[in-house]
RNA sequence: GCCGGGAUGGCGGAAUGGUAGACGCGACGGACUCAAAAUCCGUUGUCCGUAAGGACGUGUGGGUUCGAGUCCCACUCCCGGUACCA
């Protein structure tokens, strides 16, 4: 048993915080503000400690916020489509609104019961009309500025459920309800064109203060690239094609061409050869692969066409052939390929058979195979000699005057294909009219309401063309009939814009007022997982970019500083649903309470990383809290009014040097080691106390140590505060200043070492001068011992902390 | 495969290139108790030694340095992402 009744001391205080609405919030310019947003989660029916985690740093910076002055928002909603509920329905026949409700009220009451503190008042959910109305009127937006654009693009096709298949729902290339192999089929398609906004994205990605590794993964996710594309002509023949590469000081090391297997000039090219059915097969196989599958090294695989292309640098004549490494989604789907240079390319032609030509001079230590570095140009007539970049300007410049090729940029970065044969999410607003073609839905019209219909199964089609009353519609233009667009919305388009709706969350004219957004843009603090770090970090500053060049958001990042939290696991995998291997918080809050669980994930390790959820582990901040309690409410020891002595002084500074610790660390993110200075600080206190206190000495450590703990255990500290009969409610308090006097330490130990390891060590004035630290250090008896018939042949010294004695031989 | 990250006692972890293992869990010993729980005190990296003390020790192999968990090179294994999980 807990030393204090948790439960009713911290359902008093959420509802204290409820009633004087302590985290209701609106505009204040007279105030610095500060928005700070956990990423919003998608409501899967019990919190895990994941989102646990989360919501326990997200609080803590609020209220630690909120100590220093900021008037600070902090709101919560829910990433309410997705794929989850429509398999629930599917399974169980419930709607998936009444299924994600349901869980979204399980999990507000879970939240609730932690003792976080946000804007009830601003609360969303994507599944809402009220919401997705604003993801439609964002369609029409990015469609009238041409950044919105249907194509053929293949999908997962599992032939037996007859239905389309999430990428999760492909397990080994089967399906992964019914294991059949899964085909590519291709349907028409909506995009984002964020390939518009490729160079911005990457440019502004300097100046965010996020964590490099994720800055890294972006930069690397949007592949900027520079090179060169030329024209390779099919000999023999009037076919040519186009390839980019990023070495074309290399093009004299050609020795064969690649083009994906769905590179429209394939057919023309095996047309009538002898291994058009070879061809044909190995197309087909490679189509229903994985790109994960396709571009893994080990088992590259190709097809010859028969056919030959001609190198136009020395008018050799290479094999061209067809193999699935080269994608069709990337540069012009076609490749030179130089074995010499690229080691994916001395796979494929060692498998072969392929001639090599090194056309870059390895260094004499080389021992690889294809030499990606630098060095001088060879075996390449007039690049001979020349360093890479030379070499690569020079061809550049030859292609050019040749009238073949170019000198051009590309980007790894795709469109964002938006489009989703299923129904729990938001349908697209798009008519298809006979006569007037591709017809949007007038912005009067939105929301397209999401119907009701009883299969929500993604069969032959999308789920929502099997509403009669949903499709068919008279035409927006001419009045005749025409047809809805029946796919829904990426639920990546819901998250890409909801943390502008907190401003201004219940306006229904409009997606939200710019001057709302314009006070509260950008978030001084993201937090959410370290998974999200590519797709929706990136779509998300995509579409602000798109709101902000609209004149509707006033930054062009939507996210100041980042922090990304490590996953918590639970013995060798990922939490998640899926898995069921979910560790929800409830029974941790029955039998510990909300302070102590928040005070373990604090403690669980440094938030950066992952973690891995051990069950014991909230004993011991429970115990903390517990020791912190006894010695507040005079269960330790007698205190009592008397002159201050030097364990008076020795506490409080101690006090304070805790109060800097724990400062700085919350400043670089790391609370592990803030909980570990608390601890260290109430085991002190505990004897401190024990060995008799001072009373007015033990108040004041114990109302810094209320203040430190206030955002991160708040029920805990909040109650104590009001017992101590301290002034105010603690979440309106300042937080602490160390007093610099208190923080000065006179003496250190230093180490001696000799040759490195620690001999002896000594306890020396901090303002030791070196002479005297060396003289101090050879003095002892030990160093004495260790140093006798030998000759010191240097002496590093670094006062007052270490002297190291090199004696060698 | 590619991109990003990680590896330290029995366990979670700490450590501006300068005392490796803070803080906590667990374990062991003790106090209190009829007993147990709770609480409190102590011990706890490994090996040798009665002790004093010493040797070894941060995934593996090299290197830089007076000094490396930390920096560099090459690996191994684990985790996240890989564009329809969110």
């Amino acid at each position: 048993m807990a030393a204090y009744d948790f439960d009713a001391i911290e359902l008093k205080w959420q509802k204290r915080w409820e009633t004087d609405r302590v985290f209701n919030v609106t505009e204040d310019p007279a105030r610095p503000k500060f928005y700070n947003v956990c990423m919003y989660p998608y409501p899967s029916g019990d919190l895990h400690m994941g989102h646990v985690r989360n919501y326990t740093y997200g609080d803590l910076i609020t209220r630690y916020k909120m100590m220093r002055g900021f008037n600070v928002l902090s709101p919560f909603g829910w990433d309410s489509f997705g794929l989850p509920a429509e398999n629930a329905a599917i399974e169980t026949g419930i709607h998936p609104r009444t299924f994600t409700e349901t869980q979204i009220a399980r999990m507000t009451q879970q939240i609730k019961r932690l003792g976080a503190g946000y804007d009830w008042d601003r609360e969303l959910a994507a599944h809402e009309p009220s919401y997705y109305h604003w993801d439609q009127w964002l369609f029409l937006k990015l469609y009238e500025r041409g950044l919105a654009y249907k194509e053929r693009a293949p999908v997962n096709w599992c032939p037996k459920d007859a239905t389309v298949l999430a990428n999760e729902q492909v397990v080994d290339g089967l399906c992964d309800r019914c294991g059949t192999v899964v085909e590519k089929r291709d349907l028409s398609q909506w995009f984002f064109k964020i390939t518009d906004y490729a160079q911005r994205l990457l440019d502004d990605l300097e100046g965010l203060q996020w964590p490099e590794r994720v800055v890294t993964m972006q930069r690397n996710w949007i592949g900027r690239s520079e090179g060169c594309q030329f024209t390779m002509q099919v000999a023999d023949s009037d076919l040519s094609f186009e390839v980019y590469t990023t070495r074309p000081d290399t093009s004299f090391g050609m020795t064969f061409a690649v083009l994906a297997p769905e590179h429209p000039l394939v057919p023309a090219l095996i047309e009538g050869q002898e291994v058009q059915h070879e061809a044909e097969a190995y197309i087909t196989a490679a189509r229903a692969a994985t790109e994960i599958e396709r571009v893994a090294e080990g088992d590259k695989s190709g097809v010859f066409t028969g056919r030959y292309a001609i190198n136009p640098v020395n008018g050799a004549l290479v094999p061209i052939y067809i193999a699935d490494y080269v994608l069709m989604g990337y540069g012009t789907g076609a490749i030179m390929a130089v074995p010499g240079q690229d080691q994916r390319d001395w796979d494929f032609a060692t498998k072969y058979g392929i001639d090599i030509i090194r056309t870059v001079q390895p260094p004499s230590d080389f021992e690889g195979e294809a030499y990606t570095g630098d060095g001088p140009a060879i075996n390449s007539e007039f690049l001979d000699g020349l360093e890479m970049d030379a070499a690569k300007a020079k061809t550049i410049e030859w292609f050019e005057a040749k009238g073949i090729g170019y000198g051009t940029i590309n980007f790894r970065l795709r469109d964002w294909l938006i489009s989703r044969q299923r129904y729990w999410g938001c349908p697209i607003p798009m008519i298809d009219c006979p006569d007037c073609g591709l017809v949007p839905v007038p912005e009067e019209d939105l929301p397209v309401i999401h119907p009701d219909i009883d299969d929500y199964a993604p069969g032959g089609r999308s789920p929502l063309a099997s509403s009669p009353e949903f499709v068919n519609v008279d035409c927006p233009q001419c009045g005749g009939p025409a047809q809805r667009e029946t796919d829904t919305m990426d639920t990546f388009v819901d998250s890409s814009w909801y943390f502008l709706r907190y401003a201004d969350a219940s306006n229904d004219e409009a997606i939200f007022d710019p001057d709302k957004v314009k006070y509260w843009m950008p978030l001084d603090q993201y937090i959410g997982g370290v998974e999200h770090a590519v797709l929706h970090l990136l779509y998300a500053r995509f579409i602000t970019k798109f709101l902000a060049d609209m004149g509707m958001v006033g930054v062009q990042e939507p996210f100041a500083r980042l922090f990304t939290q490590g996953m918590i696991q639970l013995e060798g995998g990922k939490m998640s649903k899926s898995k069921g291997n979910v560790v929800t918080p409830d029974r941790f809050i029955e039998s510990h309470g909300a302070d102590a669980l928040r005070l373990y994930h604090l403690f669980i390790g440094p938030p950066t990383e992952g973690a891995i959820w051990s069950e014991r582990g909230v004993d011991g901040t429970s115990r903390f809290l517990d020791r912190v309690w006894r010695v507040a409410t005079g269960e330790v020891g007698q205190p009592e009014s008397r002159p201050e002595t030097d364990a008076d002084r020795g506490i409080l500074a101690l006090a304070h040097r805790t109060v800097e610790k724990v400062t700085e660390d919350i400043d670089r993110f790391v609370f592990n080691t803030a909980v570990a200075a608390l601890m260290a600080l109430s085991n002190a206190l505990t004897s401190y106390a024990r060995d008799g206190a001072r009373q007015e000495t033990l108040d004041e450590v114990l109302r810094l140590m209320l203040l430190m703990l206030s955002p991160m255990a708040p029920h805990f500290a909040h109650e104590l505060w009001e017992r101590k009969g301290f002034a105010g409610m603690l979440v309106y308090h300042a937080w602490p200043e160390p007093d610099p006097a208190l923080l000065v330490e006179e003496t250190v130990t230093m180490v001696i070492q000799i040759d490195g390891k620690v001999r002896d060590r000594l306890d020396v004035s901090a303002s030791i001068s070196a002479d005297e630290a060396e003289a101090a250090a050879l003095a002892t008896e030990k160093i004495v011992g260790w140093t006798d018939g030998k000759t010191i042949r240097k002496v590093i010294v670094r006062p007052p902390n270490l002297v190291n004695i090199v004696v060698g031989e």
